[in-house]
DNA sequence: ATGAAAGCGCTAACAC
DNA sequence: GTGTTAGCGCTTTCAT
């Protein structure tokens, strides 16, 4: 492939002047501009963004961190993401953690190493300590979950009040044994969520009961499917469930309809995160959606704001109820 | 951020010895290295990736091309590609195309400007001219689906066949009017899977109904609910409906569940893809499986080999019959 | 074993 | 309006 150097020649002119041509950065003659574009057409050429780059000491791209590809809660966060990191030039670069501490360790580098100017992250497991020190010194958000104290940057909703609204919810539709399927409270989000949990029960003097509180290793349907299945050990049960995630409720929808227990009428179910599988499941399940696109749009635009050196304030967003049959009567 | 310079300068040596130090590439004296490394610790170094990539002139990292993120298909795949690319000493730039030609041109020149080094494209509807041009001098390879004639290494199924098979069992269930509901058929699976179809259907002599052979506008949930609605207007039902993917399916089952029809008594239903949602549906929903995974792990082997000059061949990679409760009596 | 220096492809400051 | 040139951070050849 062609380099500047060989445009240059084929046109006659100096390799500025190519370079001039290219970001029309200052005024060059119609003739000498055509000229430089036929050149640029015959040798097909497209500039090196290495080069560019490094001269540049950028690279336009953004790391996003995720734990894996496989939760569907990510998706339309990752759209909002791109589509404002596209409208201002930048390109997106997906990386998947996967639990895997050198995994992570090669993507926080790549921001070091200037192979990426920024990072959004939406991996709360991620290395806490080296994140924090990364963002002393670079441009880093955090996207959904975030840490207490640690000084970095975030957009998210308040966990702790819609957890609280959504077992508000429940009670007031007449419930008044719940249960809990939680992930790892380590977890920022997974332990506000429970105090939201256990504020409801506490204000309407409901019991917080161990058998009905149960604790899944993943996010994945299956771990939902097996939650349930655990809770349903127990002769005492529940009337409602809040799950922390869709793809947990969905699950433990599964886990009921095959022990032939009728979800609202035996059990309703609650989830978290409005997925699109969340309104095509049988029925239809109840939850809580976040904005998950303006999450993720606004997230790029704060970590791109910090790179062009503006100052850069946390935000709360808004989160909305969606009723669906999982919870009617 | 220290640079190459500074570290030489902090441990009394030349950035040549910076350099050997921190690629192994020849002899250093302990006592060297140590002071090197020494430095390196006290100003937080890590070596530039846009220095090094512009000096070795590669990138390490390979694009892969997605429609749009929201379809649950890619994931499984994306983790394979990521796997080994990873274990290659690759990182993995996701693009989400959307239909959006612009966009396509940003990525496509990214490998031409050598910001990465090759595309893993799983992304039918791409610019294919501009592909095929590109695969000329560069390493693309499709991934799941793929052109005839134009010359661009593929790994994929046998989507005649595997729909045939699909077809065929509905038919031994004792079936005998089949819909069909399906893509755009400018995509070449959409176009050999419906021959696969009609492969079975003629096999047995059984009519082919054009009232029972629907197009989606897209692959979401609810272009499979759109789809099911339009075939439900005519009184004349099939008894059984191949969906072209599982969330078509997926749609088409929620709808059916909405006008009060059963699956599979009234109605079978068969998708393609085996997505993990596909197993919580009520019914669950029988559907063809990929080797997704493998095809991902695959894909990226061939395109690295390629990028390091080897050769390489089309892969035709076997599918599985997953039988669940949508056709079963 | 180590250093000096060229050069990867580009942009921008400076000169004309 | 255009050319010359320094330099972004690195690797590697060639000396020593």
């Amino acid at each position: 492939m062609a380099n500047i150097q060989e445009v240059a020649k084929q046109a006659g002119v100096s390799i500025a002047t190519v370079s001039r041509v290219l970001n029309n950065t200052s005024k060059v003659s119609e003739k000498t501009r055509f000229k430089v574009e036929k050149a640029i057409q015959e040798l097909n050429y497209a500039p090196s963004m290495l080069g560019r780059n490094l001269r540049n000491s950028e690279s336009r791209l953004l790391l996003v961190l995720i734990h894996t590809f496989s939760n569907p809660y990510y998706t339309e966060i990752i759209t909002g993401i791109e589509d404002y990191a596209i409208e201002n030039n930048y390109n997106i670069l997906l990386c998947e953690t996967d639990d895997n501490l050198q995994r992570e360790d090669i993507f926080l580098n790549m921001v070091r190493n200037k192979l990426a100017d920024g990072i959004i992250s939406m991996n709360p497991t991620v290395h806490v300590d080296k994140l924090k020190e990364l963002a002393n010194s670079h441009s880093i958000v955090l996207c959904s979950d975030y840490y207490e104290d640690a000084d970095i940057p975030y957009i998210a909703i308040d966990n702790t009040i819609a957890a609280y609204r959504a077992v508000k919810y429940l009670i007031t539709m007449g419930n008044n044994k719940i249960g809990l399927i939680n992930f790892n409270e380590n977890l920022l989000y997974a332990k506000q969520r429970r105090i939201g949990f256990e504020n409801a029960l506490n204000e309407f003097q409901l019991p917080i009961c161990d058998e009905w509180i149960h604790h899944s290793d993943g996010l994945t349907f299956q771990d939902g499917v097996e939650a349930m299945r655990r809770m349903l050990r127990s002769k005492n049960r529940p009337t409602a469930v809040f799950a922390i995630s869709d793809t947990l409720a969905i699950g433990a929808l599964k886990e009921l309809h095959a022990q032939g227990i009728k979800v609202p009428q035996e059990m309703a179910i609650i989830g978290f995160d409005n997925i699109a599988f969340s309104s095509m499941t049988t029925p239809t399940l109840t939850t809580v959606s976040q904005p998950k696109y303006q999450m993720g749009y606004r997230s790029a635009k704060m970590v791109i704001d910090h790179i062009q050196g503006l100052t850069i304030e946390n935000v709360i967003m808004d989160y909305e109820l969606i009723i669906r049959e999982s919870t009617l009567e």
